[in-house]
DNA sequence: ATCTTATATCGCAAATATACGATTAAGCAT
DNA sequence: ATGCTTAATCGTATATTTGCGATATAAGAT
């Protein structure tokens, strides 16, 4: 079982679920917090400030990279990192769309 | 290997974590999403609407109640859905907090 | 050329998540 | 009581994620 149904939902959907996955665990977050609070980007200061091995660390920056929000570019030997805030924007935007425009028409819970 | 080092993240990170885990899967997005067009609660409607098995949706939505994302009562022989906008409101403001916030403090980036 | 430093990748073990069918439980109608 | 409908839970197979040590890579320093 456990035969991946993920495409038969919509890309937004797909969009949406991939990018809250990108979040989904405390260690990235904490990177992102970092890299916020930083702006010019950083390396392995991300490891000396997380609980985590380097290469642990270093697969965290790769699901975020991939999933688009950060990016990295390599400078001498050390590579550097900075949040991609287009990603961000555009997925807040989605995320209001989806709840919070729905939430004002019609407040009122049920249960 | 895999010990869980969620626990020695800050509590913040682990709930924006948490909730980000939350909505991290397609069908949940689109659980989240019929119930916020619908607002009264739904039930067995959403299996209808969804391409995967009643004990598959099920499961889905006693994880999005284990996150309070939504809330759930008994109503008769079904049970009855809806979201909970609370804790919406809570979490994306707290994303705002980190992102949003800071983002306009030094836009320019680096890489 | 060799050493050091910084980071990425590989290989593996353990933990979680996803999905389904089968079963259970609970309310309603007959 | 019996059956019907609806939803939750159990058991299980598979897939994915998490984490680390070890190794590879690549740039800069000696």
């Amino acid at each position: 079982m456990a035969t991946n149904k993920k495409e038969e939902f919509s890309q937004k959907e797909q969009d949406l679920a991939a990018f809250a996955k990108a979040m989904a665990h405390p260690a990235r977050i904490a990177i992102l917090k970092v890299l916020a609070q930083r702006n010019e980007c950083i390396c392995g200061e991300i490891v000396e400030l997380l609980p985590l091995a380097q290469s642990t660390v270093s697969q965290h920056l790769k699901e975020l990279k991939n999933a688009g929000l950060i990016s990295g570019t390599i400078d001498g030997p050390r590579s550097c990192y900075c949040i991609n805030w287009k990603a961000f924007e555009k997925f807040m935007s989605e995320f209001s769309f989806l709840f919070n425009k729905l939430k004002t028409q019609n407040e009122k819970a049920c249960c």
